[in-house]
DNA sequence: CAACTTGTTA
């Protein structure tokens, strides 16, 4: 998975090659209609053929009139075939004095972009160059303020509206409602609805998205059922909310009255309909809509819809038709590959993920906001910094200013966290203006990951001195800052204020923290205590951390008992019987090693292989224990023979007490040696210069006998190395690790 | 010219 790193430099509009006279009245309007050239225009489906038919322009002089210039930037700016907003810019930068209609339809082109800066800036640049904006500008320009979510700059907009007397306006009054709306500031939008006595649908369907996606869906029933004469986009404005709001049924209890009702589906209809089906895992009914739409209504050319049905399958775990649909379609959108990348990431494909999200590099269409967060967690899930370093250079210089700006940061802090970089992920941390809770909360995890508890609690104060209010979140962040560096007595007490400080019903994660910190100190009764207070069923989290308390402090009996729970309740879960016979193993009991492995052979259950995985430039290499399947295989196990001589020098003894079977010593000390961690830091030292931190992400737990080996390591080779397991990180440095051996 | 489709943190 090769990306260019550092990214190219970013590509510069392309120049516009002629020179312009500066343009003076345009000849008569009849002549300038009726031209042929300009008939040309509509016929415009690629950008080739737009920059033909702009020559044909400038052939014929057509070039130097406000009119055929206005008509170009249209096209480029809402063609639905290719992305002309580029070439607009670089078209419009050229006009000499642009008239009101030439800066609207720019307005309108920076609108659908969704960057606000750039939006604003032109308004700015039209205003102070003595244009007065009238109703068709600030539809536009509130449109950009409703999608990048800037109450701020709307409502300085709304005082211009205003000024101008614009707000009479039908649209824009309409758009104001909808900034307001989707910004979240309902009663503003209410207020403004009220001014009018005329309760068109549009400005009532602005209304139900807004209280919708606040998650107030009774409101926006209400509102739905105040309107006389409702259109299909309301209708789906009230199926959306319901499913923004995870109300499935409801959702699709209205599609059905409203097929009853004979209220003709449209494109939107269907795209919200299956979007309710994918999310809710209506398998059966989306593949229902699926026959329907190929039978009757002909959307089967809808790009819309094909991406909507991608989502579906892709969601709904059919990723091979989500991908043959995605294959088959001629003409993808951005919407497309975000929709199968986001797919991906959904089943836990992250592999592919990353795979496709390089495709679409290759392909030249450009990542948007959405892309990255689809990306992103891919990114972290696999420690592939690289890929996430080049992403957040390509945020920086590309979405500058971009609606998700916040969310993509947040997503960038869990990124570098998750990837071992947490220094870097609390320098994104600090470079953000407006931090939302999540991200507080992001950092909060990150430190805790790295067992830097002290960090996150420092973080936590920060954000009360802010003024931020906690929420369930921040709290698990806490309490596992806490069982990450064996706080007891600072756990219970976060524990208790969960209650009685911040008002905040302990869920689930609240309970499995203080548990797994009280098995740690091996308070098992303390811990049984908790599991029959609380309201819910513990699950196999809770159990699986009990069992590995127990195994630290050689209780069999009680392992015994977890592991019983453990199995009735995941039953397809091998680790519990590992751990367990790991446990007998420790006791050297090995009749009871042999037949739990007997029950696990004949349930035809596979341990799940410990896999390592390292970047080495921008490429995810993988192990599996006793793998030689990489193609620098034999380096890389003369490497390994090295580093043992070398360990063995140095005094390290390996323990074998932890191997599922038992045999013979030697054999036992093989498959330890081979471990896939073992296997990535070879393959890692002999791929990197001297001194080069190394990155190690492991999907289980780190072995106790790989973690003393990491240690030696480090110190023998004078190396940082940074391991993720399961759960948490360890920083090797020096012969000592981060987590002071408690794990 | 406005209202309805892709998405992040635990």
């Amino acid at each position: 998975m090769a990306l260019p790193y550092p990214p190219p430099p970013l590509a510069v509009p392309s120049s516009y090659p002629f020179h312009f006279l500066p343009s003076s009245s345009d000849p008569p309007y009849d002549i300038l209609r009726t031209h042929p050239s300009l008939s040309l225009l509509s016929n415009c489906r690629t950008h080739q053929s737009l920059r033909e038919t702009h020559a044909q322009m400038v052939k014929t002089g057509l070039h130097n009139t406000n009119y055929a210039l206005s008509k170009l930037l249209e096209l480029c700016v809402v063609s639905p075939h290719f992305d002309g907003l580029p070439y607009a810019v670089s078209v419009f930068e050229t006009i000499q004095e642009p008239n009101l209609l030439i800066w609207n339809t720019m307005l309108r082109g920076l609108a659908s972009s969704s960057d606000l800066v750039s939006a604003l800036e032109m308004y700015v640049r039209m205003v102070s160059l003595g244009h007065v904006p009238n109703a068709y500008t600030f539809p536009f320009l509130l449109k950009s303020c409703a999608k990048s979510k800037t109450f701020e700059e709307g409502r300085q907009i709304h005082a211009q509206v205003m000024k101008l007397g614009c707000e009479v306006d039908r649209y824009v009054h309409t758009s104001l409602i909808s900034m307001y709306a989707r910004n979240g500031r309902l009663e503003d939008a209410r207020k403004v609805f009220d001014t009018s006595s005329q309760r068109d649908v549009v400005s009532c369907t602005a209304l139900i998205t807004g209280y919708a996606s606040r998650g107030d869906v009774r409101s926006a029933r209400k509102m739905f059922d105040e309107i006389t004469e409702r259109d299909v986009v309301s209708w789906n404005a009230m199926i959306t909310g319901y499913v923004e709001n995870g109300g499935y049924e409801e959702a699709l209890e209205l599609f059905k009255e409203m097929m009853r009702m004979n209220v003709r589906p449209d494109e939107g209809t269907l795209v919200s309909v299956l979007s309710a089906c994918a999310q809710s895992g209506s398998i059966e009914l989306g593949r229902e809509i699926h026959t329907l739409v190929d039978d009757h209504h002909g959307f089967g050319s809808s790009l819309k819809i094909v991406n909507a049905f991608i989502g579906l399958y892709s969601k709904c775990g059919d990723v091979e038709i989500a991908s043959g649909l995605f294959e088959g379609l001629s003409c993808k959108d951005v919407v497309s590959w975000n929709t199968l990348i986001g797919g991906y990431t959904h089943m836990n494909l992250y592999k592919e993920a990353l795979l496709l999200f390089q495709e679409m590099l290759r392909s030249g269409e450009s990542p948007n906001d959405v892309t990255m967060l689809s990306v992103l967690p891919a990114c972290a899930h696999l420690g592939a910094i690289d890929i996430g370093r080049w992403i957040h250079v390509y945020i920086d210089k590309r979405l500058k200013g971009v609606t998700n700006g916040s969310a993509l940061r947040t997503s960038l802090i869990d990124m570098y966290a998750k990837c071992g970089d947490i220094e870097a992920a609390h320098q994104v941390f600090n470079s953000m203006m407006h931090k939302s809770l999540s991200s507080w909360n992001a950092m909060i995890f990150g430190f805790a990951m790295h067992g830097r508890a002290n960090a996150a609690f420092d973080l936590f104060s920060r954000m009360r001195k802010n003024g931020i209010e906690p929420d369930d979140i921040t709290l698990v962040g806490l309490l596992s800052a806490c069982s990450h560096s064996g706080l007891l007595d600072l756990g219970r007490h976060i524990f208790k204020s969960v209650t009685q400080d911040y008002n905040i019903t302990p869920k689930l994660e609240h309970y499995g923290c203080m548990i797994d910190l009280l098995g740690h100190a091996g308070l098992f009764k303390e811990a049984e205590e908790i599991i029959h207070m609380m309201p819910m069923e513990p699950d196999g989290v809770i159990w699986c951390s009990l069992l590995k308390a127990c195994k630290m402090h050689g209780n069999l009996e009680l392992a015994e008992s977890f592991a019983q729970k453990l199995m009735e309740i995941e039953p397809e879960n091998s680790g519990s019987y590992v751990l367990l016979s790991n446990i007998y193993a420790t006791a050297g009991r090995w009749e009871d090693v042999a037949r739990i492995r007997e029950v696990l052979n004949g349930k035809g259950m596979k341990k799940v292989p410990g896999c390592s995985s390292i970047e080495i430039d921008s490429v995810v290499h993988e192990f599996i224990i006793g793998d030689k399947l990489h193609p620098q295989s034999r380096e890389i196990y003369r490497m390994l023979e090295e580093m043992d001589v070398l360990l063995e020098e140095a005094g390290f003894v390996p323990d074998t007490s932890e191997v599922l079977q038992e045999m013979e010593e030697e054999r036992k000390e093989g498959a330890l040696r081979h471990h896939s961690e073992k296997l990535a830091i070879a393959f890692g030292l002999i791929s990197t210069k001297p001194g080069t931190k190394l990155t190690v992400v492991k999907n289980l737990r780190v072995c106790r006998n790989c973690h003393e080996a990491t240690k030696l390591i480090s110190k023998i080779y004078n190396r940082e190395i940074v391991a993720r397991d399961r759960t948490r990180f360890h920083h090797f440095r020096d012969g000592v690790c981060s987590c002071c051996d408690y794990w």
